[in-house]
DNA sequence: CATTATTAGGGTAATTCGGGTA
DNA sequence: ATTGTCCGAATTACCCTAATAA
């Protein structure tokens, strides 16, 4: 499986992510510079990120112990 | 069918949640280690809790009967 | 072209983590 | 057994101005 680019795949703002995950746009983006979290930029430089690997995140870190 | 992430949930933070319960976060995190609260990780090791849990753990605790 | 909101930077406080202990 | 506190290290939040997005 590539890490091509799919065309069907919805970009997310930085405030959004920050949004879903009760943080702050900044520290997003130093998620995305730390590479904790994929990002693409738009020809001005402000980062975009790819819903399908957010939703991975909030799912795949989601609880630790279960009693 | 899964226990799905629901976007529209909102989540709050350690902080937050200890306030409500008069305790200090860091009961609020023993908590979540021992499974009795569930608890989302930011990409940096963060907890996040789910406000409607929250809620319902609160509801308990008004309909605890004194002994 | 003008307006409003968001983001990029950078710097500095405030929280949180984790372990150990009382 | 549960909670509160002390510690150092790491993560996150808020402050600003300039640039990009819509």
């Amino acid at each position: 499986m590539t890490i091509a680019h799919d065309a069907n795949e919805r970009l997310m703002t930085p405030g959004e992510v920050a949004a879903m995950f009760r943080v702050d746009p900044k520290t997003v983006t130093r998620w995305a510079s730390a590479g904790r979290i994929g990002s693409i930029r738009t020809p001005g430089g402000h980062r975009r990120f790819r819903e399908s690997e957010v939703r991975t995140l909030l799912d795949g870190l989601t609880s630790e112990a279960h009693r």
